[in-house]
DNA sequence: AAAATTTGACCCGC
DNA sequence: GCGGGTCAAATTTT
């Protein structure tokens, strides 16, 4: 068991290891060799991960969870116990999901600099960067955000005059980001950003191969909240989705307010602040911040929990928050288990379920229309 | 039963 | 009239 724990420490480590140095790699250039040392790196992540599943297949890890879902009393030590393929609780798995593009979105709204490829602006659009020079291969990069004007996105498909106002004038608070799909779940949505949203409409668009999807924010009437967004897939790049978001939610000013998280419907008490929200929050769910802040701890980086100061934005009702290294980890570490969780019991094949063939689920999907 | 989604109709600006 | 955004009834999901 504890060994168990230490090899997923350790595979933690690497992952870190790799991310870092790939980092360290992409600043100094491409005269090294990346694609050398992530291959390697790879493998020997794979190897452990490989070999934790299957100690985990064969051991009696799997009474924990049951009884962790109940009592969370020590979420961290539910959340590393939790963590066994084919056996995990779906609601789990769905709040693990989640949470991966819960903090993507953090990431964003910090502004925090995708990587930049080479010959690729950041501050253009993303077609460099996904594509990935277009030689069809998995070709999904997770974890490339960005923030756009709405002007530029407006401009989309060849100039066709944009639609600067419709019948309800916006004000101009739209903000366009491209978000790419979540790379395991159900990459039909754009990854979740802590609202909960309704949709409401849905549209087919000149010049674009996908339709695009209306949201407004859920406790619209409850709580006049005005907030909406626009989703729609990029015509070039269907792992994309372009997100535009128009006003500002007001609900989670309201001290009753929905929890931000869509699975923490809880009503909190007027009285309750937004610091004890939080941490009602977290006490109440196997939340994201609690795998995060465990895995942020057992990484040694001493996830300190309240990070980043709070703000209106939108995400700043995540429960928790991270510095930025924190949450790399976090992103990393439940890719990588997320990726775990998917496999399920039946692949025997552990590079595919940490990469699964995104193609087959693409097509598999389309065809159900 | 309530909430969410779907989808055709409608509205409005250009 | 066209295209994009929204409405709302019907349907599906929870």
């Amino acid at each position: 068991m504890e060994e168990i724990m230490s090899m997923v420490v350790h595979g933690c480590k690497l992952a870190k290891e790799l991310e870092s140095n790939l980092a360290a790699t992409m600043a100094a250039g491409s005269q090294q060799q990346p694609s050398l040392m992530i291959s390697s790196s790879c493998d020997d992540i794979i190897k452990i991960f490989s070999i934790v599943k299957q100690r985990v297949d064969n051991n009696g890890m799997v009474e924990y969870h049951h009884q962790n879902q109940n009592q969370m009393l020590y979420p961290e030590a539910a959340a590393g116990t939790a963590a066994v393929p084919g056996n995990i609780d779906p609601s789990f798995q769905e709040w693990l999901r989640s949470s991966v593009t819960q903090a993507m979105d953090h990431l964003l709204f910090h502004k925090i600099p995708p990587f930049e490829m080479e010959g690729c602006s950041t501050t253009t659009r993303l077609r460099g960067v996904t594509g990935g020079g277009g030689e069809g291969g998995d070709g999904h990069v997770q974890g490339t955000l960005m923030e756009v004007s709405a002007e530029t996105s407006a401009a989309r498909g060849g100039g066709g005059g944009g639609s600067s106002s419709q019948r309800h004038r916006r004000s101009d608070s739209a903000r366009t980001r491209i978000v790419p799909a979540p790379q395991f779940g159900n990459t039909e949505i754009p990854p979740d950003d802590g609202y909960t949203w309704r949709k409401y409409g849905q549209k087919e668009i000149l010049n674009s191969k996908f339709p695009r999807s209306y949201y407004r924010c859920t406790h619209q009437k409850m709580y006049n909240c005005p907030a909406k967004k626009q989703v729609q897939r990029l015509d070039d790049d269907p792992y994309t989705f372009e997100v535009t978001y128009h006003d500002e939610h007001t609900c989670h000013m309201s001290s009753t307010a929905p929890s931000a998280h869509p699975s923490a419907a809880v009503v909190l008490p007027p009285e309750i602040t937004h610091d004890q929200m939080n941490q009602t929050i977290t006490m109440q769910q196997p939340s994201s911040t609690t795998l995060g802040r465990w895995l942020s701890m057992e990484l040694g980086t001493g996830g300190s929990g309240s990070g980043s100061s709070g703000g209106a934005g939108p995400s700043s009702s995540s429960a928790v928050r991270y510095d930025r290294e924190g949450e790399l980890q976090y992103l990393n570490v439940a890719n990588m288990a997320d990726a775990m969780f998917n496999s399920g019991s039946s692949s025997s094949n552990s590079m595919e379920f940490i990469f699964p063939p995104m193609e087959d689920k693409w097509q598999h999907e389309e065809k159900k229309k």
